[in-house]
DNA sequence: CGCTACTTTGATCATACTCAAGCCGAGTGG
DNA sequence: CCACTCGGCTTGAGTATGATCAAAGTAGCG
């Protein structure tokens, strides 16, 4: 088991406004398993480098994370899109081999680094947790993969808004992102992005209300149609 | 599908201790060992298909497998190669979420299907591997993401080349797949990666002797500064 | 030797990128 | 309240990269 409390001293990666979730008054309560600390992250806030030390890893409790890798010239590929309730961060290594930033608004819990190493801890639930975690991950990479080598851009935006819809259960999504988060996410350009969603206004199977980060899917059956 | 009878000295990364997984029922049933059931399989043979049901998981004694995933049109993407002593085929859910196949003749190792349970069974070593392949997979995977949709040809050629070239540990490839497979996982047409290497070679960059499988390559330097 | 599958090469085309301008809503200050 | 700016988004024109279609070359194998 872990304590949460500060035996580390400040946390280099939950700077300005640390909660406490769990914590000693929860361990007190006998609250399993969960320990760590809240960190509520701001717009574009680097939660995680590319290349830092993997100390912790990471549950969204609120707000949408984003990890992705950049190349030397500045090219982005956003790996994943993480939502309340997502595990992200866990390394088999000593690094991170994404950086995490926080979409909008987010609120993290932080735990402490657990990989390899929590399995001799005999921690069952959470070693669980984590192997669940590392294999779910891993099934939507290999999903977005197919995405990025063989689907036409129309296709991309149209799994990207199924997907998305999916994760709230509603045909009225409000995108947490921007263009170029989309367009990252996706292998495209922004001017493509949008260009793609007009298109599907023109042909009545999103509408695009007044306030842009937000999409009506009006015909789902035609999406799945192009999600190929 | 062929499969050869136990042959239990024959991997010396398999656990030394027998699994508990297979449990006292499957002995009793006269089942397959716990340790692996080697099977050799063909060039282009079937391991498992998409949506099979995960009874197993392997590792890659010789030879080449390739996992991958097909849309309904035939569009194809290879998400990994395997070589040996990679491990492949765990899965979170019941099923397999991406196809298996020899790329040219192989031999690979069946374990019995483990992953979440196999923590309670509490064997630590096992546990120890499943949970580091899941997470090397995610490694390759993310990395593969940043090709897939960031890259332009020449890159993904080139960082193709050196991939393979460091599996070996030699400048002089012998690539076991086909210029479709390749293709297919670099998110590119057969006419592409041709014309991409025959450039290559123009550029003195590679060579290509006569057996086009064969590749050679004279300036690493070149094709790293290439690989972005 | 001749088949077949794989690969290379060529010509043309289309998709998505680049560069550029304009639009719109939110926030700010006069 | 309006004018202004600023960032994000859309739209347009032209282009380039890689796809498609087609044909020819090559190796392996009966």
């Amino acid at each position: 088991m872990q304590t949460a409390p500060a035996t580390t001293g400040i946390d280099p990666a939950a700077p300005a406004t640390p909660m406490r979730a769990g914590g000693p008054a929860a361990a007190a309560r006998g609250e399993a398993p969960a320990m760590g600390i809240a960190r509520s992250v701001h717009k574009d806030e680097e939660i995680y480098g590319e290349g830092d030390e993997a100390r912790w890893y990471f549950k969204v409790t609120a707000g949408v994370v984003r990890t992705c890798k950049i190349l030397s010239d500045g090219r982005r590929q956003i790996e994943a899109f993480h939502v309340a309730g997502d595990i992200f961060g866990i390394e088999r290594g000593t690094d991170y081999h994404c950086s995490a930033e926080a979409v909008g608004e987010a609120v993290v819990v932080a735990y402490r680094r657990c990989s390899l190493e929590i399995l001799a801890a005999g921690d069952m639930p959470l070693a669980r947790q984590v192997v669940a975690t590392a294999l779910l991950n891993l099934e939507r990479a290999q999903q977005h993969m197919i995405l990025l080598g063989r689907k036409s851009a129309t296709e991309k935006v149209a799994t990207f808004l199924l997907e998305m819809a999916d994760r709230v259960h509603v045909d009225a999504i409000e995108l947490p992102m921007s263009r170029s988060d989309i367009a990252d996410y996706l292998g495209l350009t922004i001017e493509t992005v949008s260009r793609t969603l007009t298109q599907l206004e023109r042909d009545g199977v999103i509408a695009l209300p007044a306030a842009r980060r937000n999409i009506v899917l009006r015909n789902k059956a035609a999406l799945r149609r192009l999600n190929a």
